[in-house]
Order: structure tokens, then C-alpha cells, then sequence
DNA sequence: AGCAATTATATTGTGCGCAATTCAATTTGT
DNA sequence: ACAAATTGAATTGCGCACAATATAATTGCT
């Protein structure tokens, strides 16, 4: 086999293995969501959102990396479920500002041991844990750059 | 901020950034397979296929991590795209086995420079690539271990 | 042989992701 | 002041992912 035919090969990719990392992760994530009512993307806009209540769409976006395209319609599930309502902002009306209901607020109580169950289910070592964290970052940065939005 | 919650942002940030960095490679073969009319999952079925020609639906499966419900309308779209053939095996008529066309495995070298192109954009070091390997590699083999297929 | 499991694939329904487009509100340039 | 450009959000359309279900073929059990 030549070099340019291993460069092919499904097993050598890093990339499959980061697309397969995610997947897996996401069904770690999906029995423990299910029971607050929440899918995956829907638990990082929670998480955001818990942090600092009032925020725009594009607010959110920034820090989820997604567009309106995908927030608007998980924005107005949430909102359907109770947990968040959105609003134009008088002072620009373009803008849509959302904000947590008290089921919203609520619900980071019982949100509170999934972070340990996760991290438990992960299976790394403190230093495993940061090295992934930098190596991620690394290749973030490095496809960004490359590639900007 | 309490204990629940600084566990809660150092789970949080890795998961995230598996699920950003994947979104983010994606966003990078974009391009590049978008000249070969493939999408990223298309591209994988297309690898493990130029690898072994006559598979079934099951055994890509099996390599990608996929099932039916994903596998079964890509593989119709590459079907009419014209880069493979679908038919129930003699031997066993549930088995469906899928047979690249002359179109499919031409489609393999203008793939050719695919890899190289990516690996340029991930910015790693060789040492580090593998490292991240591991650790991915790590992370799905204890997040399945507790959460069985 | 005959019926009950099991297996392989397909289908249905829901929720992302994201490119492209649309629309209204605001900002910029002159 | 006002037309042009920009901005923020929503919508449309397409292709995954995946749970749940359906269907048909095969295998196992007795």
C-alpha cells in the first residue's frame, strides 16, 4: 500500500476517532438528560444560561459556537417546555433576549450530579483529563484558523 | 460558587470541546469533499469501502458506529449519487451487501489529497496526534463499558 | 416439521447542525 | 435626513443520529 492510500485508512483517523468520542459521549449523557426533560445541546444552553441568566441568541451562540438556525427552533422548545421565555429587547429590537423561568432555574438542582456521573463515565485521570482539554483546544484553534467562521 | 458546580464547569468544558472540536473538523472537510458530492458520514462509509469492497450494511455499521436508521438512506443517496449498488445477498436475504460502481472507486483518487490536507489544518505535532488517539480512544472505551450497546 | 426467538434491514418521528435566504431594526456614510 | 450597508433572528431545506417500530428471512428448540 502506497502513502497516499494509508492516509485512507479509517482505523489511522484521528478525525473519525474525535466524530465517534462525540457520539459516544452524547449517549453517556442521553439517560441522564432524559429524566430532567433535556437533550444534550438543550443542557448547554441550560448551562449558559444558569450561569448568567439574561442573554441573547447571538449571545449564546458565541459561546455554543451554533447559529440561529439551530438555537431559534431548541430556543422555542425550551421555551414550550417552561423552562426559558424569549422577549425582543426594547432598547434593539432585534435582538431576542431570553430568560429562565422558575422550572428553568429549577431544574439545575436536579441537573446537579450529572457532571459527576459524566466525568466518573470518562474514565481519565486528572492529567488525562487536562492534556485531551489542551489537545482539543489545539486542533480547534489550528482548524479555525484555517477555516474561519 | 459551590463544589456541585465547579465539578459541574470542569465536565462540562471537556465534553463540550469534544462536541465543538468534532463540529469544528467537520466544518473543515466541508470543502474538500464538497468537490467529491460527499458529506463527512458519506466520505466514511466511501473509506471503509475502498478498503474492502463487498460489505454488508451490518459491517459498516459495526465500523462506523452507525445503524440502520442512519445507514440505510445515506447509502440509498450514494446509491442514486451513483458511487455504489445495494442487493440482498443470495445466500442470507436479509443481508443487503453494498458494491462500489467504476464511479465509487474513481472517486478514490481525487480523495487522494483529502488527508494530507487535513492533517495540515488539525496543527499537530505527530507525537500528539497519537497522544490524542489515545486519550479519544481512552474515553470511548470506559464511556461504553458503562453504557453498553 | 413447526413454532418461537433471533437477525438484518428499512421506516417513522424527533431534534439537531448548518448553508442559504428572508425580514425587520439599526447603524453608517454622505 | 436618508439611502445603503450591516446586524440579529427566524425560516427553509437537507442530511445526519438515534430511539422505536415494522417486516421479512433465518435459526433454534422440541
Amino acid at each position: 500500500m502506497n502513502l497516499a492510500d494509508q492516509g485512507l485508512l479509517l482505523e489511522l483517523q484521528l478525525c473519525f476517532d474525535v466524530y465517534a468520542a462525540s457520539r459516544a459521549i452524547n449517549k453517556a449523557y442521553r439517560p441522564l438528560l432524559e429524566a430532567l426533560g433535556l437533550t444534550y445541546p438543550q443542557y448547554l444552553v441550560m448551562l449558559v444560561l444558569w450561569q448568567h441568566e439574561a442573554q441573547t441568541v447571538k449571545q449564546l451562540g458565541e459561546q455554543l459556537q451554533l447559529d440561529s438556525g439551530t438555537l431559534s427552533p431548541l430556543l422555542k422548545r425550551l421555551e414550550s417546555a417552561g423552562f426559558l421565555q424569549r422577549q425582543r429587547r426594547a432598547s434593539d429590537e432585534r435582538e431576542v433576549e431570553i430568560q429562565l423561568t422558575d422550572a428553568g432555574r429549577a431544574l439545575r438542582q436536579q441537573a446537579s450530579n450529572v457532571p459527576a456521573s459524566i466525568f466518573k463515565a470518562l474514565g481519565l485521570t486528572a492529567s488525562d483529563y487536562f492534556e485531551l482539554k489542551r489537545l482539543l483546544h489545539q486542533v480547534m484553534a489550528s482548524v479555525e484558523a484555517n477555516n474561519p467562521d
